[in-house]
DNA sequence: TCTGGGGTCCTAGGACCC
DNA sequence: TCTGGGGTCCTAGGACCC
């Protein structure tokens, strides 16, 4: 007989490799063949099957290092393709939120689930059910953890994850569950402790998740890893300390990239930034948001040893918040003029927009007026190229030929957002 | 040749005020 | 020689996440 906790009740529920899961999707004959995803400009790689894994590859290798492997393999390879992989998390995340009275989507492929609505001795049959329906109705298979918090929840997960046995589902509903768990779980395996937090954790002694739910001085906590530290161990106990979060609106959105060659010029450098500023204000638009603060940077290439480096940001505030790409890009470039310098390759720019106002409801300053033939056209532009694709309209300081472009040599087609680039499908009859 | 991009949260410490 | 103390607000940067 278990002792069963009397508890409210967390599951964590991640997709397995999302984005190869996602390739897989379309490309069934990829099953159990090694398969890995690179990000952007085909640097790194960034999402592996566990064929892949086995052959020693790991995730965030840089792909040129790997080559060898990749191709004595025959290793599938493809460039990242987000239209892709977004649209297929909506549709897992849509089918999640109705299998649980709150969701918390916390990233592309995880989402928390409220499971206090789920009788105790139901868990684990409701796990089943999830893992599942998701597989059953969209395609991409799923592990589940469950726990008195989420932390306990992640953890679980983790090791849904990786014990054979378990079949990608955990779920820590009695005392004894959860002190083994806790026993075979790392301190830099818990979330939330990264390499700098578990070295000093490790220094104090501690090696296990049970060693720090044990640890009993706050002040040492503290000390070590503030608030957050406390909160994480409290969560081991059992104590619900992180609030489940339904993500409303993002606070701040940015967009940079890496470039596909060195980029000398400023011209070419403002063009990028141009681009990524359409992207920026596209995404902040499309949450209902208007921002006030612009900050923009650029750098040089860290891994190039035989250049030298340049890297350097700058940021402006406005007087009043705009929703407008045009004025967000004049800014933009106004702040590369004062930090570009001749003669240094770039490699990366980025932009970041934050301190939003809501779009429809904010203060107006005595004598401020809307610019409405602004807001018009941002609401033309975004409404054309949601029907047309991307970029069909777009401010001519983004330029046409985009020579500074990143590299994706091996993305595959956006099978569900572009109606030229659905799968075709054949009647035999 | 080639090493990601996009986020969140927290806090120390500076600036400023009375 | 002695040179306040307490409070608030802001922000850059650290740490972490996927």
């Amino acid at each position: 007989m278990k002792a069963i906790f009397s508890h409210q009740y967390y599951a964590l529920v991640d997709c397995n490799s999302f984005y190869v899961s996602c390739e897989r999707l379309f490309q069934p004959a990829l099953k159990k063949r090694p398969v890995v995803v690179l990000s952007n400009n085909d640097g790194c790689m960034i999402a592996l099957s566990k064929e892949a894994k086995a052959l020693g590859l790991k995730m965030g290798g840089a792909y040129h290092e790997n080559r060898d492997i990749i191709l004595k393999n025959q290793v599938e390879t493809f460039s990242s393709n987000y239209n892709l992989y977004q649209n297929i998390s909506n549709r897992v995340m849509m089918l999640l939120s109705e299998m649980s009275s709150k969701i918390e989507v916390y990233s592309i492929d995880e989402a928390f689930l409220d499971l206090s609505l789920i009788g105790e001795q139901e868990l684990f049959e409701h796990a089943q059910n999830i893992k599942e329906t998701v597989q059953k109705q969209v395609g991409i298979p799923v592990s589940v953890g469950i726990g008195r918090t989420k932390v306990l929840a992640k953890l679980a997960n983790e090791l849904a994850k990786k014990s054979p046995r378990a079949k990608g589902i955990v779920c820590l509903d009695c005392a004894r569950y959860e002190a083994a768990a806790l026993e075979k779980t790392l301190v830099h395996q818990i979330w939330g402790v990264g390499k700098k937090l578990s070295l000093k954790l490790e220094l104090l002694g501690l090696k296990t998740a049970q060693d720090l739910c044990d640890y009993p001085n706050d002040k040492v906590l503290h000390k070590i890893g503030t608030k957050k530290m406390l909160e994480i161990r409290d969560e081991l106990r059992g104590i619900s300390c992180l609030s489940f979060i339904v993500r409303d609106k993002k606070k701040n959105i940015g967009s940079s990239k890496s470039f596909g060659k060195k980029v000398f010029s400023i011209i070419e450098l403002k063009e990028a930034l141009a681009n990524y500023a359409t992207r920026a204000a596209f995404k902040m638009r499309s949450q209902g948001s208007r921002a006030k603060y612009i900050a923009i940077y650029m750098r040089t290439n860290p891994f190039d040893r035989n250049s030298s480096q340049h890297c350097e940001g700058a940021y402006l505030r406005l007087e009043f918040s705009t929703l407008d790409t045009r004025e967000i890009i004049s800014k933009a470039w106004a702040l590369a003029d004062e930090i570009f310098l001749p003669g240094y390759a770039y490699k990366k720019a980025g932009i970041e927009l934050s301190e939003f106002e809501d779009r429809d409801e904010y203060q107006l300053v005595l004598g401020q007026k809307i610019n409405w033939s602004a807001e018009k056209l941002m609401d033309t532009m975004d409404r054309v190229n949601a029907r047309f694709g991307d970029n069909t309209l777009k401010v001519m300081a983004c330029g046409t030929h985009n020579p500074w472009k990143m590299l994706s040599q091996m993305k595959s087609q956006r099978h569900t957002t572009h109606i030229l680039e659905a799968p075709k499908v054949r009647s035999c009859i």
